[in-house]
DNA sequence: AACGAACCCAACCGCGGTGGC
DNA sequence: TGCCACCGCGGTTGGGTTCGT
């Protein structure tokens, strides 16, 4: 591993406390002074370095962790200061192995909002969101080991047939998350796929699940992906009415509109989308409340309302942009889980961009662009807008950035063109004179 | 008892967002 | 407007421990 941060919090080093520092048992903790990067301290903290920060920490508050190097002279960056009093310092913090309930409520978390390990820790009041990472690589190591599915059943037993959504939950938050690949579920053979995001190891677990997915030669670059897009009726889990996993048909992107559009008209003035648009779902379309016509179209398939409460809420994201079945969360019971949901596209608009684009398709007086592209599909088609996905975290209000919504309707022009395509000509247009300035 | 594999976990790294200047 | 420092997040690594043979 290399010893040379490239991490800003590096800034100058206060030496003043050198020999104090040096007198740390260094030797049994294998730390080291690295050399070239302003004699910072890597490795184990010993319990002398612990007690120094925990002294700032009390006179000085957290924060500012890079001023902690300079006021007691502890070698040590002020990323790692906070990486460790974060997750091992603080008060509060609760040691020892995860309780069943713990790791049910992990379990169902993850189900929930994929690798969001600081949202999930949120939840989980004493626990960092390392060690619930940690955790979690574990037991998917152990269950992928063990031929099981990464979800219980209970999780998973009302989408079978329909959009797996667990893996879905890994692909989103492993930066695909995305429905544009259960085509790729159906062309496995032809298209090969994934190899940062589904390793070979969770590809064969996906395989375990009868998947098939496979696992080799994919490449993320965007480039690479639009070329399956043009022309090709197995990109898109809308397009192929006949698939397997749940395609809408034309009369479901209706139902769809029906749903959408409510929300349309609250999306530009909600101050919190999250809570906000939950109200105006169930407000307006109360009985659609807790259906899912999107995905679970599966004739033979019913479900009941505690079925449904079950129901993550991913798994609803990539058909229907701004329908998140917000009446489904009841089983956690937590007010901001829709925080990372997809649902929360939001067009409380941070740029320019957003702004064009939300004007344009109010002005049209469609609002259809965006609504018809599978939201996780377009992100994963452009990397940066991912990028701003995966980022977002807990710090904003508005995590599921604007940008990608705007990217999903940017991408659109880039659907094959079938007689279900939801986009006349003078959509298209506007769509592609805005990717064009997306581009620029 | 020895060895390797698996497991566990602390720490590091890179990246992106944010805010101040 | 751009730069920079700071901060936080998610992914990854590496070393110690435990387990199985």
């Amino acid at each position: 591993m290399s010893h040379m941060s490239t991490d800003s919090d590096n800034g100058s080093v206060a030496l003043k406390h050198q020999s104090e520092s040096n007198s740390m048992d260094e030797s049994s903790s294998g730390g080291s002074i690295s050399g070239g990067d302003g004699n910072l301290k890597k490795g184990p903290w010993t319990s002398a370095e612990d007690e120094i920060l925990l002294d700032h920490v009390k006179k000085h508050g957290e924060g500012n962790w890079n001023a902690v190097q300079k006021h007691t002279g502890l070698l040590r960056c002020g990323k790692s200061c906070r990486l460790r009093w974060t997750n091992h310092l603080r008060p509060n913090l609760k040691k020892g192995p995860f309780s069943e309930e713990e790791e049910q409520l992990i379990v169902e978390l993850h189900f929930k909002m994929g690798n969001k390990w600081a949202r999930i820790a949120t939840h989980l009041p004493g626990r960092t969101d390392n060690e619930i990472k940690n955790f979690w690589n574990t037991r998917l190591k152990r269950r992928q080991r063990a031929g099981l599915p990464i979800y219980p059943p209970n999780l998973t037993q009302t989408r079978q047939g329909n959009m797996q959504t667990n893996e879905l939950s890994q692909q989103r938050s492993q930066g695909f998350g995305d429905s544009i690949f259960e085509r790729f579920k159906v062309n496995s053979e032809s298209v090969p796929f994934t190899s940062q995001v589904l390793d070979s190891s969770f590809g064969n677990m996906l395989n375990n699940q009868g998947l098939g997915y496979h696992t080799s030669g994919f490449t993320t670059q965007a480039g690479d992906l639009l070329k399956y897009l043009p022309g090709s009726e197995t990109v898109l889990p809308f397009v192929d009415a006949n698939a397997t996993y749940g395609t809408p048909t034309y009369e479901q992107f209706s139902l769809q509109e029906r749903m959408y559009r409510p929300l349309s008209r609250d999306f530009p003035h909600d101050p919190d989308p999250g809570r906000g648009k939950s109200v105006a779902l169930a407000d307006v379309e109360p009985g659609l409340s807790g259906v899912y016509p999107v995905v679970n179209f599966s004739a033979s398939q019913t479900q009941n309302v505690a079925e449904k409460s079950e129901l993550p809420s991913l798994q609803y994201s990539e058909p229907l942009l701004g329908s998140w079945p917000r009446s489904s969360s009841a089983s956690l019971e937590v007010p901001d889980d829709y925080v990372d949901s997809p649902e929360m596209v939001s067009t409380r608009n941070n740029g320019l961009l957003e702004d064009l684009l939300l004007q344009a398709e109010l002005t049209s007086g469609r609002n259809r662009a965006a609504e018809m592209i599978p939201y996780n599909s377009t992100t994963s088609l452009v990397d940066p807008v991912n990028a701003c996905r995966t980022n977002l975290g807990g710090r904003s209000a508005d995590p599921i950035s604007s940008f990608d919504s705007s990217a999903a309707s940017l991408m659109s022009p880039l659907l094959p063109s079938t007689s279900e395509s939801p986009l006349d000509g003078e959509e298209s247009s506007s769509i592609l004179f805005f990717f064009s300035l997306f581009l620029l």
